[in-house]
RNA sequence: CGGGGCAUAGCUCAGCCUGGCAGAGCGCUGCGUUUGGGACGCAGAGGCCCACAGUUCGAAUCUGUGUGCCCCGACCA
């Protein structure tokens, strides 16, 4: 490609809408354009890079054995509705209708359309394990796009979908995918984590993301320092800190006026914050699909000294959907905030405890009375929860229960980072509530376990220049960038020879396989670096009068920091060895080996 | 969906307080000089000042109502 064809120009100041190095790259460089929030268009230069990305994933998905497939992105909504799923994504799915006043959807994700044609085509066992997957437009109205490419609302993404005969089946061909994700990032040079993660609303048992981390990121994640440990915060295990042994003391109210945080609690009684109990309340609601919805209040419990996760609190109470309650409500149920208790409330709200408050006598709570407290407050003596469990977030320092559990002391620390990647054991959710079967062996019905397995491209090519640039631009893994070399020519309207040898060596380097981005441009040489250097080939090769004249070509590997003369007949080798170490570096292990390194960017 | 900020040329921004011809730098076009890390001179092109309503002789500027975009939070298959 020749630059003066090529359609966008460099931009010298980033755009104020940028605010993350990757998406200031991305417009400076003219990548992408931005035409509303969330929705971005890809420039020639940044469709390549997206087109690379999909070249590799759809290698490993290949030699994985899946089998690629279009599916509409529009769709019935009474699709939706068949796994009651259109209630729960709720404002997220674009909806519209059609001249017919039939009711649409545009696919945020493609279970239930998958689903749908393997039951329409899979007959019997013998069409058993399949892996189909799709490269394809997603829409999700998100609340609130940001960060570039990190969070849109129209995005590519890969998914794919196993259907397998039995646990074991699944099993194998989760692991497949796996394995080919763990390449594709490695390949694109975006070092992931896998941590375990929570299903969400997609539902299903058992889900890991990839996690590249960064501190732009989104979620947070903690990591064990001492075995491979790793979780979104809203699944993350960890060993509480113990509480206070002693034995049951007689309850005493204590006056605490003003005193309405644990902070202030703790300092006022002169006390540690995991001898006080500290609650929040919610209003669940719980969907189900035969009858009406069930809203409940929930009054949820924990030891002073941690937090209360709505994504474990909902998981507690079976899959609930949750909102905090407005004060209006908190009067209505005879909650004080501030000084509320369990001890004494309305038997309709729902108390959940977490594990922490089982063993830790004599704690401080709310009396339900503005300006007191109670002292020596007594899970199942004084008060008693419907449901115990898990329902706090692990935080840094916070012990690996994983270690725990192996003898070992671990300790957790938190990382923020961005979901790259999502792995799910759906098990047999979607088969079921849409009623898939096929023959089995002995002539019986068999109802088929699914996975599914999504990538966004998008997020991998932000990603990875998030994790690969310097104060002058991009500096792309091998084989994502849009073309392998960038070739500078200098001086080339005053110098008809240096002229020649470039447009020799464009040619000779195209004919020898590689994708050359030529600057031809009548510009003068800083323009030219410069603007290499923020779009960030892998190498820049630099042909001048000078170098013509001396038999050689400049080269410099866009990640080193000199620059070195190479004879002009080793040139398309020394290119092909640039490129093939470059290669080996995106290899998995050096890609993994530093994926758990904090905070990356 | 709550809170905050912003909206003027392709990009970065002045001008607005105190109403009176629409501005600068970069970029873009032409000509000339220059030519190894974002050159210089000359001459140009480029604007529904987010929209609508109001106040006024007169609105980019003042008032009101919207809309859009960004950030923080909530949400996030």
């Amino acid at each position: 490609m020749r630059m003066s064809r090529m359609f966008g120009h460099t931009l010298r100041e980033a755009p104020t809408e940028a605010d993350t190095p990757s998406h200031a790259l991305l417009l400076r460089g003219g990548y992408i354009d931005q035409l509303m929030a969330g929705v971005y268009s890809f420039m020639p230069l940044g469709h390549r890079v997206k087109r690379k990305i999909e070249q590799v994933i759809r290698e490993e998905m290949d030699g994985a054995g899946a089998q690629e497939v279009t599916l509409p992105a529009i769709q019935p909504a009474e699709l939706w509705d068949q796994t009651g799923r259109r209630a729960a994504m709720g404002d997220v799915l674009f909806q519209l209708t059609d001249r017919r006043e039939r009711e649409l959807a545009l696919g945020p994700t493609h279970e239930e359309v998958i689903t749908r044609l393997f039951a329409d085509h899979a007959v019997s066992y013998r069409d058993l394990p399949v892996t189909l997957y799709q490269i394809q437009t997603k829409f999700r109205d998100e609340a609130r796009p940001r960060g570039g490419l990190i969070r849109v609302r129209e995005f590519t993404m890969k998914d794919a979908y196993s259907f397998d005969a039995d646990d074991a089946g699944l099993d194998v061909s989760y692991n497949a995918m796996f394995e080919a994700y763990r390449r594709i990032f490695a390949r694109c040079g975006v070092p992931t984590v896998p941590v375990q993660a929570d299903s969400g609303a997609i539902g299903g048992k058992g889900s890991q993301e990839f996690i590249f981390l960064t501190n732009i990121g989104e979620d947070t994640i903690i990591l064990c320092d001492t075995c491979t440990y790793a979780a979104n915060q809203e699944k993350a295990e960890f060993v509480r800190p113990s509480s206070i042994a002693g034995d049951g003391q007689p309850i005493e109210e204590v006056a605490t006026p003003g005193v309405t945080s644990i902070e202030a609690l703790a300092e006022f009684l002169g006390i540690e914050a995991r001898q006080t109990a500290k609650a929040v309340f919610f209003i669940a609601t719980r969907h189900s699909k035969d009858a009406p919805d069930e809203v409940f209040p929930v009054f949820a419990m924990t030891r002073g000294d941690l937090d209360v996760n709505e994504v474990k609190l909902a998981n507690a109470l079976g899959g609930v959907e949750l909102r905090p309650m407005v004060d209006s409500e908190v009067a209505s149920y005879g909650i004080v905030a501030g000084y509320a208790s369990p001890v004494g409330l309305r038997a309709d709200v729902r108390v959940v405890a977490d594990l922490s408050l089982v063993d830790a006598p004599n704690l401080v709570a709310g009396a339900n009375k503005a300006g007191f407290h109670l002292r020596n407050v007594n899970h199942g003596r004084d008060w008693q929860a419907a449901v115990i469990g898990d329902i706090v977030s692990a935080q840094a320092g916070h012990g690996c229960a994983r270690c725990a559990a192996e003898g070992r002391e671990g300790h957790l620390r938190a990382e923020r980072g961005i979901e790259m990647g999502h792995v799910f054991r759906l098990d047999y959710t979607y088969t079921t509530k849409m009623n898939v079967s096929v023959q089995d062996a002995s002539g019986g019905q068999l109802t088929p376990t699914m996975g599914c397995y999504g990538i966004g491209v998008g997020r991998i090519l932000s990603a990875a220049v998030e994790a690969h640039f310097d104060d002058n631009g991009i500096a792309w893994p091998a084989e994502i960038a849009p073309y392998d070399v960038h070739l500078v020519g200098i001086g080339l309207d005053r110098d008809a020879e240096a002229a020649a040898d470039a447009e020799a060596l464009y040619a000779e380097l195209t004919a020898a396989g590689f994708e050359v981005l030529f600057d031809d441009r009548d510009e003068r040489p800083g323009v030219k670096f410069n603007d290499a250097d923020l779009l960030g080939m892998p190498v820049r090769l630099t042909v001048s009068s000078r170098n013509t004249k001396a038999g050689v070509v400049e080269s410099k590997a866009r990640t080193a920091a000199e620059a070195e003369s190479v004879a002009r007949a080793e040139v398309v080798a020394h290119v092909r060895a640039l490129r093939d170490q470059a290669i080996a570096e995106c290899s998995v292990e050096r890609i993994e080996a530093i994926a758990r390194r904090p905070s990356l960017a």
